[in-house]
DNA sequence: ATTAAACAGGACTAAAATAGTCCGCAATAG
DNA sequence: CTATTGCGGACTATTTTAGTCCTGTTTAAT
């Protein structure tokens, strides 16, 4: 399914709340009530946020995490990556060295080229656009998968 | 890591390697072999290309499987789509009707932006490209992500 | 006909990744 | 001081993924 995990998704949707008033800080047990997501699992979140410097965050009393910059500036890419590690669909891609089908693979040089494609894709969608009034055809978006497996594809560019 | 699974890394390396001789029929025993992974774990993977219409398959002795169309005509895409079922990448955005949080989910309406720019990310990518001998060409592929994003952007680089 | 070579479907097990929880520690406001 | 809030990381449970195997079907060649 080409999936990104739950906690990404969830990392998506708090600073997507979040971004609705950029400057405030809120307490993670206040997020953790507006994503309807228990609050130990929101922590596990925003701290991994917080390390990847997406979120500030305040100690003690009065304290909790802010977004670190304008949504416009954060990418959905950084945000996987926080959550995730860096974003790379197999293992070869990110070290080559130890793949032991390296001499009988023929196709590794090419990985890069789906990687980038991803890493661009990803890095074209920011905080801003997740967060911004229900764009467009807010139902229903099914994907045709069965369309893409049978339908000759249109050659890009 | 945003990872495909390692049986579609096997399929996208099977079919690079029968894209070198697109009319030819293998059978999945030398494939295994030219893959050097188990045979009944490729056997798995060409099952499921088959039932996706990517191969075909012709049983009884002499049997085996060839590519159904040009490499040109088949994305990397449809690949995994055979492989994982349909590209999207969280649950809601494939069934939006059993999301629990969706009333207090402000941002589901902008997930398809992100599932489109991956797919089209995924459908600009064929067979030929991943099988052409090193990567031809780095840049040669245009995602046009940014035409499908809701604002164009690049952040970085 | 018989036999051997292949694929088909699906059940099953094992292994790994993910999600989620919890605990003791550290910082800060009042 | 003490209540509040984040920090780091260990731990468990669950789910997903990978991999194997069995039984059946189709077909070519003898």
């Amino acid at each position: 399914m080409l999936r990104i995990s739950k906690l990404s998704d969830y990392a998506i949707i708090i600073l997507g709340h979040m971004a609705k008033a950029p400057g405030a800080t809120y307490a993670a047990t206040d997020l953790a009530e507006s994503a309807r997501v228990a609050n130990p699992t929101v922590s596990k979140v925003l701290k991994a946020l917080a390390r990847a410097h997406i979120l500030n965050s305040t100690r003690g009393a009065k304290g909790g995490y802010q977004l670190s910059r304008p949504p416009e500036q954060t990418t959905i890419a950084s945000i996987i990556a926080a959550l995730e590690g860096p974003i790379a669909l197999t293992e070869c891609s990110l070290d080559n060295t130890q793949c032991e089908q390296s001499h009988s693979c023929h196709v590794r040089g090419n990985w890069s080229v789906l990687n980038r494609a991803i890493q661009t894709a990803l890095e074209s969608v920011t905080l801003a656009d997740m967060a911004s009034p229900m764009s467009k055809a807010p139902d229903g978006f099914r994907i045709p998968v069965s369309s893409i497996a049978l339908q000759p594809r249109r050659i890009t560019e």
